[in-house]
DNA sequence: ACTAACTTTCAAAAATTCTTGAAAGTTGTG
DNA sequence: CACAACTTTCAAGAATTTTTGAAAGTTAGT
């Protein structure tokens, strides 16, 4: 009941947090609820069960199971069991960098490397075309490639490291 | 008329790419057309009309000149007049490294500097409160701004640099 | 084997995003 | 100014994505 009026009181805080994280989520490609669910773990201190995932943002039980799992698949929250209790109980990753990396490696496994392939299947394009548009693709195809592997390459560095690592090298860079 | 039956022909090879970028684009929160406009542009030898572009996607006059629109907001296409016409033509900007920083300097601006300014918002949460949910708001709020601080400064330091720098810099981290 | 307590699925509805095309706006030229 | 040649806008329709909720499925305990 303490609420203070000048600054902001945690339940308000807690919420706009939700918002914010699900519409960061959005523009990101990753739906808006899988986003609030994932904001709303990581700021639990306590697991928390479906039930109170739906209550607590307004969702139908089938959207919050469908998204828990998903969040589970990306390996950003994973299930815990109460003993004596058959509920399942639900709590997110909560290091930071555990988090970067693991959204890393999903995004690069579904997006990069398709395009990877893609880009490596195209580069067997016929040799005997001469004209200017197989001259264009084949170089816009090998520049794309470079950037892909090279991206690739630093990703995979990145989520082999610590965090350690990652704030000595981001020293360096910036110097 | 030499078509090869063994290798893809040029214009096949065009069509896939332009498809996969539209779907690599839209994984990315870029809308397909406006992706696939892109890679048109980008693998076309000359300027093209917004009039060629409609033909060769396919689409109504409408979407393309929203799409080119959008696409030379982000400054990833320029218009590009020629003498004597009035049409107006397009051409892409044909440098990945330079596509990248584009990229990176607009998705920063739309999507991190919000996010950055919400979290400092956040980070004036009262200290008066110290219930578990509150520490846990602000320690998530805390972690998530340093890691969000420190993408910024590489984003910054990333879009000064050139292509060269990129590599040298590519090559230190993967040993 | 049966029941109670949950979880998962999925077809239909809702919400959101994208596309169309015709009308309105702009601009260079005679 | 009037016209022709383009470009831009935007409301309505189409397509896509997300959400719902009820039914089906699962599992632990007795």
């Amino acid at each position: 009941m303490a609420g203070n009026s000048e600054t902001m009181n945690v339940e308000e805080a807690r919420a706009k947090f939700v918002q914010a994280w699900g519409n960061f989520g959005s523009s990101w490609g990753i739906n808006r609820t899988m986003a609030q669910i994932h904001a709303l773990l990581l700021i639990a201190p306590e697991a928390l069960s479906a039930d109170q995932v739906m209550e607590q943002l307004n969702i139908s039980r089938g959207n919050a199971n469908m998204n828990l799992r998903a969040l589970i698949d990306w390996g950003l929250v994973s299930k815990e069991l109460k003993l004596g209790e058959r509920r399942e109980y639900f709590v997110a990753e909560k290091d930071i960098w555990q988090v970067a990396k693991r959204i890393t490696r999903e995004r690069k496994k579904r997006e990069l490397s398709p395009m990877q392939d893609f880009l490596q299947e195209l580069s067997t394009i016929g040799t005997a075309d001469n004209s200017d548009e197989a001259k264009a693709l084949a170089s816009t195809v090998k520049d794309v490639s470079r950037f892909a592997n090279s991206a690739d390459k630093l990703l995979d560095r990145m989520m082999k490291a610590d965090e350690t690592w990652f704030f000595k090298i981001l020293m360096k860079i910036i110097r």
